[in-house]
DNA sequence: TTGAATTATCTTAATATTAAGATTATTGCT
DNA sequence: AGCAATAATCTTAATATTAAGATAATTCAA
């Protein structure tokens, strides 16, 4: 009978694996898109939370900020992304969605989320609601007490 | 009322979130001891299951052909890991974890399972129980899924 | 208001990863 | 046996990512 740290390490495999080959079906949709996963990621941020100052896109996608420097500028090529300099703060870059970015997302969206559908399709909908309840809860716990040294 | 397609994003969104917050608790625990995260991943592959071919471990972990020679590379100059030819067919190579990769693990593993009980610390033991049997399910029909050209 | 500490971005070099295809070995068909 | 198809590993070049630290702007305390 498992102890409580067996069960942890059980839960962090399982996660893992869960993780890892819902994730497969993403990046395979989206490199059909030609983009990479961090850049599809990074565009729908700013799709959906509007123009971000660099460093937060990177708290939020968990980057290092050489990597969205990077990463931005092959957005910026790529005309789906745009730098616009913040007006308060003359250290700060917001990084912001073209018409084009928008456009290249309402067309690659909704085949994207059926992709992601058709991925987590082995659980019943029951399911999925007490997967994302757990989920969620672990994800918050575990992100607080990332920041404390305690590890 | 968000319907099944908006919920299957939400399950992905808040799992990716989770797995990457108690990840980011288990790679620093790993660099630590001057392994990045994937020589860690190989290496606890070959002290728990035994000597794999190489192809094997590219498809436990999901990593290109390319990536395990060079990973395996990294191993066996730390003299971690040896190749080891098979009699049975030519064209494979076992990876065996070597004494002292015994050691290291041996020594590393325990402080390593602490960080990660301490990471979903989070959700008591009953929701464990939970979460364990929704991923395992949601894993493995992913997994399966993916494999089809449905997506 | 100066200067120390902090913050945001960028630069560079080292490292990691993928993609494409080469090489070598095996299998199965005829 | 001989050949085509498949499979496992490796090589190379391109790409992605991190780590370390540089630069420039801000904040705040003295």
């Amino acid at each position: 009978m498992p102890n409580e740290r067996d069960e942890s390490l059980h839960l962090f495999v399982v996660l893992s694996r869960a993780c890892e080959w819902v994730t497969a079906h993403a990046h395979r949709d989206i490199r059909r898109h030609g983009l990479n996963p961090t850049e599809y990621g990074v565009l729908e941020l700013l799709y959906h939370k509007g123009p971000q100052p660099l460093q937060q896109i990177g708290e939020k996608i968990l980057m290092t900020s050489g990597n969205i420097t990077y990463v931005i500028d092959k957005l910026e090529q790529k005309q789906l992304v745009v730098r616009k300099p913040c007006p308060e703060d003359r250290r700060v870059s917001f990084a912001e969605i073209t018409e084009r970015g928008v456009a290249f997302l309402n067309d690659a969206f909704p085949a994207h989320q059926q992709v992601v559908a058709n991925a987590v399709a082995g659980l019943t909908s029951e399911e999925k609601r007490q997967a994302i309840a757990l989920l969620k809860k672990l994800g918050i716990s575990a992100k607080e007490s990332f920041k404390l040294p305690a590890d």
